[in-house]
Parts: C-alpha cells; sequence; structure tokens
DNA sequence: ACCTGAACACCGTTCAAGT
DNA sequence: ACCTGAACACCGTTCAAGT
C-alpha cells in the first residue's frame, strides 16, 4: 500500500459510485488495513479529494506557449483540461474549490492567464474571465447530458428521464418535449465537448474592455 | 412547523455552514422535532435538497416573450437566474443535478430553449448549448472569487489565500502574482456577474451551425 | 516507523409503538 | 394523523497501545 494506490482507489471509488462513497474505512479496506492507518498519508478526508484533483490536474498537458493566435492556444489548453476532465465527472465537482491549490492546477491557471493577457485583457480581468472559464469547463463535464453515478453510461436511467420529458404537456414545454432526447442523452461526446470550449473562447474573443 | 420552514432552514444551514452541515438530525432539532418527523415531509435527506432548489429556482422571475433580439431577452433570463443563485453559493451546487425535476427549472429551460431556437438553431444544438448555459451559470456562483463556507464575506481567508499567491515564485507564476487579489477576491460582484453572463451569452452568438 | 483497537460523537433510515 | 424511542449499520477522527 502506497500513496499513489490509496488515491487510484478513491477516484476509482468516486468513479464507479460516486463521491459519497468514498469513504475513509472503505478505501482502507480494499488495502486490507484499517481507516486510521490512512491518517499516515492524509492529514483528513479532504486531503484525499485534494490529492485526487492534483492527480487529476498533473495529467493535463500545457502547450509551450508558439507563433498562433492567443485563441487557438488558449482552446488548446482547455480542451486537454477538459479531456482529462472528462472520465471522472464525479470527481470534476472536487476542482472547484481546489484549482489554485495544487500546482498542476496552478499551472494551468498561469498558462491561461498569459493567454489572455496576450490578447489584450487587462491582468485584474483575466484573472475573473480565467476563474469563470475554468469553472464553466468543470460544469460542463458535470453537466455532460445522460451521466450518472455510475461507470459506464446507464441506458435505462437515460430512457427514464427521456420518457419524463416526453410525458410532458406539450402545450406548455412545447421545447423540452421536441429537445427530450439531446436533453437526456449525449448524441455525441465529441461535439459536446468542443461546442462547449468553443461556447467559452468565442465568449472570451468577443469581450470588451480590451485594449490591444 | 410545516413543510416550507424546514426548508428555509435547511437554505439557512447550508448558507452559514455549507452543505455537509445540513443534516436531517439539525434541521429537525431546529424545530423541537426528533430527525424522524421529516420523513412526514421528505422521502429522504435528498428530497429536501430537491425541495431547496425547487424553492430557489422559483423565485427567478421568467420574462414574457417580447420584441427585442433574442439575445437581449435570453441576458435578462439568465441575470434572474444568477441573481437568485448568488446569495446561496453553497446551495448551488445543487442545481446540477436537479434543474430539469423541478417546475421551475423546467420553465427556465423552456424559455432558454425557445430564445436559442429563435436565434435560428436547431432543436438539438439548443437542447445542448442550454445545458451548457445554465451549468456554466451555476459554476460561475459557485466559483464566485473569495467566496467561503461561511455567511458574510470573510476577509481573513481571502487575505491569506492572497498572500499563498503573492508568496509563490515570480518567475514561474508572474500572472498569478499579479492577479493574486483579484483572484482572491471580487473588486465587485456586479461586474463579476456581467461579464459571466456575458461571456455566455457573447458564446452564443457566435456559435456556427445556425440557419438563420 | 507504521499500524491497530477501542472509543467518541456523529450520520441516514427503518419500524414498531405511542397519542 | 402525526410524532417518538430504540435500534441498525454506517461515518470521520482521536489516542493510547502494540510491533
Amino acid at each position: 500500500m502506497n500513496r499513489d494506490d490509496l488515491i487510484a482507489t478513491a477516484l476509482a471509488i468516486a468513479d464507479g459510485e460516486g463521491l459519497d462513497a468514498v469513504t475513509i474505512r472503505r478505501v482502507a479496506q480494499q488495502h486490507d488495513v484499517t481507516a486510521m492507518a490512512l491518517y499516515r498519508h492524509f492529514p483528513d478526508k479532504d486531503g484525499i479529494f485534494d490529492a485526487v484533483i492534483e492527480r487529476l490536474l498533473g495529467q493535463v498537458h500545457i502547450p509551450d506557449p508558439d507563433a498562433r493566435p492567443w485563441d487557438e492556444q488558449l482552446r488548446e489548453l482547455l480542451s486537454g483540461l477538459v479531456a482529462a476532465l472528462r472520465p471522472h465527472p464525479n470527481a470534476a465537482t472536487l476542482v472547484f474549490s481546489r484549482i489554485l491549490a495544487s500546482t498542476p492546477g496552478r499551472d494551468i491557471t498561469e498558462r491561461t492567464l498569459a493567454l489572455l493577457c496576450d490578447s489584450g485583457m487587462p491582468v485584474e480581468q483575466a484573472a475573473e474571465t480565467a476563474g469563470q472559464t475554468l469553472s464553466s469547463l468543470v460544469a460542463l463535464v458535470i453537466a455532460e447530458p445522460g451521466r450518472t453515478n455510475g461507470p459506464e453510461p446507464d441506458e435505462a436511467a437515460a430512457q427514464a428521464k427521456k420518457e419524463l420529458l416526453l410525458a410532458l404537456p406539450a402545450d406548455r414545454y412545447p421545447h423540452l418535449v421536441a429537445a427530450a432526447d439531446a436533453l437526456s442523452h449525449c448524441a455525441s461526446q465529441e461535439t459536446y465537448y468542443r461546442r462547449g470550449v468553443d461556447l467559452i473562447v468565442t465568449g472570451m474573443r468577443g469581450a470588451p474592455a480590451r485594449t490591444a
């Protein structure tokens, strides 16, 4: 048993059964050890979550600056973040409060800030926008249509949700009924995330108060 | 003791001490009643959270359609949602999984979908975009700089966070250091949320695949 | 150095019982 | 109809004790 394996176990439980299923006792048990043994590796339960997020963000590749326009470079960086979070939607919630608390998270934020400043934004606005941007990407992952707490896509749950929408009064909710399918499951995750990142990057391109 | 007061109590505890502090036993105790009495009003703990979100979303005013461009009308609707969530950042997390599960949430989504369709988007794309948009607004509230679990802004915590950023190596994190202030607390919440909503609305205006 | 047993103060939830 | 007591199977965390 080592720290890394414990982190992996915590993440695996979160992926498979949701964050609430991650308990110190359960992580410990999976390593044939008592709950108290984990306190040698983490200060408390939150420390486990901190480590999980640090590991997750550590997988994000941060591209070196190049000659392309800032928005292309930013799209690449943000796509990398989304790609790292996508497989772990249950853990994504933990990112909100932890981006600036981990080294990889700071690296991602620093690079995002740099690119926004390249675009001509004053650094204060860039800070605000960077926070909003990174948070919105996390939200994208959390809210992916058809997501459940389970590991593989739960077709039955998605179908149930869809039928609930289809059963709504069509005169009051014409669009919800028409969009029942798209609201209850993702036709293409690639499209969903590409458009999601585009939504944010396009928004930043149009941001006013730019000096350049 | 009635259902509405119980919901208000749960929300107040969440606002003051975070979601984890909301326990059935504690809500009950505040009404001089045992925990089991709450099961007359809610099926389980999640049912309390469902009711909290329903109440929160119920306060959102949904403007009637008018002659203005779709993006202006949408901005008004989304601003209303943000205004309702802002005072309750700790509870905002609960919205992700519950927008389509409550009547007011469905009303908000229906109207958002309608306006996006007005813009010329096919309904499937509108569904995707509406979900991303509403989720991003929730993220805005959750990630508001300087936010803590407490009710009033915790100046000490914000200051500590700021100094942590200022202590970073300036050669590796020049922008984080320069933006330490803006990253650790909100200079103007009005500006933060106006720009946040603008980011999203501008992103939607620029979305391709539009037929109109 | 690393782990454990026992204990403490909590949880959500069930169910038979009270008035 | 509405509430309770007692119980069950869990939690996170502390601390003295083991090897």
